[in-house]
Order: C-alpha cells, then sequence, then structure tokens
DNA sequence: CGTTAATTTGAGACTCATCAAATTTTGTGG
DNA sequence: CCACAAAATTTGATGAGTCTCAAATTAACG
C-alpha cells in the first residue's frame, strides 16, 4: 500500500528526517497501478514543477518534500494559494486551462512522479472506476481553498497565522510528518505573509504575540505548538475540512 | 444536447427575463442520462439548499436562479464563497464530509435537481466514463477559489470590486444571461461586501468611484459594465480561469 | 567565514472598519 | 394602488489594523 522508503533513493541531506510518510489510498492505489515509484523524480529546493503561463500536460503526484502553489501579481506581490504535501497532486487545476494559472514549486528537496495527461486519459478508459475515485478525490482541494479564502476574507491577521500553522500541523500530522506537537518545516515568514495576504513585518510582530502568549513558536525551521487548544481556539480551527471521506464512504 | 426552455415550466414571476440557459455539456449529460428535469425542484428566493454542520446525501444542479455559499463565522460575519449560476453543481464539497462546511441558498427563485449521492455512486458503477468526466468537471471550481483568493489576499478593494462584477459578467454571458455589457442581477452591496471581505459602508464608497469613473453602476438590481476594457485592467482580470478544458480536450 | 537570506525594530501613513444616523428603495398588506 | 414597514443605500466622523520604507541585527549556507 504505502511508498516503501527504502526503495527511493535516499536521501541523507533531506531537510525532513522522517521516511516517506504513508500516502492517502487513492494516491497509493494509482501509484500502483501507473508504477509511480519507478517514474519518480527528485528535485532540489526551489525548483519549478509547473509555471504559470505555460502549457501543463501532466500532473503530478508528491511523493516527498514540500511545495507551494502561487501567483505572481503585475506588480510583483506574490499569493501562495496552498502548500502542497507529500501524498497530494500537483497540477490538476493547472492542467485544466490551456496554459497554467499558477506555478508550483518545491520548498525543499523534494520527488515528485509525473502523471501524463495522456496516461490520465487512458486510465478513464481502461480504469474508469479508479478515475472516478481519482477525479472525485480531486476535488477536496476546494474545501483548503474555501477554508483559506474564509480566514483571509474575514479573519484578523493573528488568527490567519494560528490557523495556518493548525493546518499544517494537522496535515503533517496526517502523513505522519509531524510528532505530538511540533513539525519540521521551512516556513518562512515571508512565505507566512505571502500566504495570508501580510506584509513580512506584521507577520514578525503576530509570531512575536503567539511566542510572548505561550501558543507557537517557529525556531530553526521548526514550528512548535505550545498550546494546541488554545491556539485552536483563538484560530476558530476545526479540522474537519482537512479529512474529506473518500467515495466508499459517502453512502454506509 | 442543451436542456430544452419550453420543457420546463415558464416561471412568469421570475426574476430573471431570460430563458433557460443552455446547460455546460457535462451537466446536461448527466441531466439527460438521470432524467434531472423531471427531478426540478423549484425553490423560492432566500431558501437554503445545503445547511452547513448538517449532513449534505446529495448534489444539486442548478438549473435556474442565482445561489451562494457562505459561511457564518462565529463573531457573525459572513464570507461568502462563491456565486452559483444555473449550470452549476451545488454541494459537491459539502457532501464530502460527514457534515457540511458551508451553507448554500438561493438569492432569487430558483430550480434544482437533486442528485442523490446513491445516484452518484450508481453512475460510477454503471456509466464510469460519464462519471469520469462529471467528477473532473468538478475541480474547476477550484480555479475560481483560487482566483478569489488571490483577489481578497493581494488586491485592494476597488480592483476586488471590479475583478467581482467582471467574473459575474463573463459566467453569465457564458450561459446566455448577460447581453453586451449588462446583467440583472439582485447584487446587494452586503453581498459584495461579504464576498470581498469588506464593509459594506466601504464598498458603497468604491461602487460611487466606479460609477464616477465611468466603469460600471448597479441600480435597480442590474449591473451595468459601461467600460469593459478599462474595468477589466483595474481589475487586471482575465477570464481564462473561467474556461476549463473539458476532459476530452486536453490531449489533442 | 564571508555573503546572502531571514528576522527584527521603528516611525509614519493609509486603507479600510466601525458606529450611528439619514435617506432612499423595495416589498407588502390593506 | 397606496401606505407603511423592512431592506438597502448613503453620508460623516473617528479609529484600528495593517502597510510601507528603511535600517539594523541575526541566522543560514556554500
Amino acid at each position: 500500500m504505502a511508498v516503501d522508503a527504502p526503495a527511493l533513493s535516499p536521501r541523507p541531506k533531506s531537510l525532513n528526517p522522517k521516511l516517506v510518510p504513508a500516502l492517502p489510498s487513492i494516491a497509493a492505489e494509482v501509484s500502483a497501478l501507473l508504477d509511480l515509484k519507478a517514474a519518480g523524480r527528485s528535485l532540489r529546493a526551489g525548483q519549478e514543477i509547473v509555471s504559470e503561463g505555460r502549457r501543463c500536460n501532466a500532473v503530478f503526484l508528491l511523493i516527498e518534500g514540500i511545495a507551494i502553489r502561487y501567483r505572481i501579481l503585475r506588480d510583483g506581490q506574490r499569493q501562495i494559494l496552498n502548500f502542497i504535501l507529500p501524498g497530494d497532486f500537483v497540477g490538476v487545476t493547472s492542467c485544466r486551462f490551456d496554459s497554467a494559472l499558477y506555478s508550483v514549486k518545491t520548498l525543499t528537496a523534494a520527488t515528485i512522479a509525473p502523471i501524463p495527461l495522456s496516461a490520465l486519459m487512458a486510465l478513464a478508459e481502461t480504469n474508469p472506476q479508479t478515475a472516478a475515485r481519482l477525479f472525485w478525490s480531486f476535488s477536496s482541494e476546494a474545501a483548503i481553498l474555501a477554508e483559506h479564502l474564509i480566514a483571509i476574507g474575514r479573519r484578523p491577521a493573528i488568527e490567519r497565522v494560528a490557523h495556518l500553522l493548525l493546518e499544517l500541523f494537522s496535515r503533517l500530522q496526517r502523513i505522519g510528518l509531524a510528532d505530538e506537537r511540533s513539525y519540521r518545516l521551512p516556513l518562512t515568514q515571508e512565505l507566512i505573509s505571502d500566504a495570508l495576504g501580510l506584509s513580512i513585518p506584521y507577520v514578525n510582530r503576530i509570531l512575536q504575540q503567539l511566542r510572548h502568549a505561550g501558543l507557537a513558536t517557529i525556531k530553526d525551521r521548526q514550528v512548535i505548538i505550545q498550546n494546541i487548544e488554545e491556539l485552536a481556539a483563538l484560530a476558530d480551527f476545526e479540522h474537519t475540512y482537512l479529512r474529506p471521506l473518500s467515495i466508499g464512504e459517502l453512502v454506509p
């Protein structure tokens, strides 16, 4: 089921001390079916997977590492749409248009497995049940975007930051990349500000508030959630939106 | 292919003077297959289709009328996530969780056709190709949410408002519900403010700016885009994100 | 171990929110 | 079809939240 970690080339310098995590079941299923393990490509930190304005002829399964999806506006500002974690598919939205609407790039060293659109179409022909499950799973991305929209549209900066830290915590924990109250991630203040529509100096001040309140700290590329309950209360965080039902769980 | 307007009961009191628009092809296909026309239910303005916190056991095809998807926050604020227009599916994200994350309610009189999840599952069994196309089409919603996220996160109020007016214009035009430079829609300032994360008085002032600049006017539930080019330039509006490729157009 | 990247601090300005009230428009029952 | 109640728009004054700019400090990396 899960991708076998030792089968991939070990990467001692990886920022992530953990092994390759378990993939969500549909990702594992597709991975097995299309032999994606063999197709894995290693990327360095900062490499683009998808480039805005360019045709995108594949979707990618992120096997290891962290990436972001973002848009650069005409005035040079950046808006990060979401963080992409192991087990997530990359480029699903981008390949739906004749040129990609967003860019995706790695934040750490990463391993990705491309799935050419032709393979996806073939899958829809030869294995339509799996394809349906896969496509169904794609729509869960909308829930995360919607939650970001709510946070950015209607919540003050401190709640947004708290919410982001908790979302990443919850998602990483789910795939075995976080422990009880912390996770490793090169989450710079610039990334936070671009994800939440804030300025870097203000994010800095917000982080100080969280630190002084004993709620959360970022240090040495490590995010430490010191008081989960209080932070969740502050952020009005409820992790249901990160736990979509698979197609099989819909009708009990 | 398209839904036959006269076949549906005419609704003289409808706020919308136009007839039922052509559905997108996948919607038409599913509609025909499941005989959704016969299943159409009429709703009055302001009725809830999906309620946050409640189990949602169906998706709905909006056949006629306008709806919004939104969340009410703990402090009573509302964030509108998107506007739902004829031909759009409702509740796709909501039914993916054991209780709906958002509410959906009509803004005008409307006609919807429920598709029980069981029917959707059955479709995936009996007609997996169609199901795959349908599920694939669901993921285009993410592009609209992403664009909203960018607007709210990184653009000043006047650009957000301009962007929203143009998005609705473009989407309505596509389904035959807008003419050259205007469309009918009960778009109150409260709706705009809740969609864009602004206050009502400020939206009011922004609309005055747009009006005085000769760019756009809202009057008598009608939105008039007086200068499309200039408004689009102001908003940095590019409608690619509203024109996803169907699954068949992906590999040319 | 230097050089670039990231964080931190301060001062000042500006966008936009809040609150309150007046005005206009819309919907509705008589 | 009018009159009234409710909803929506408009205006003003004030203040909070957040941004910008600039520079200093600290941390990361080859």
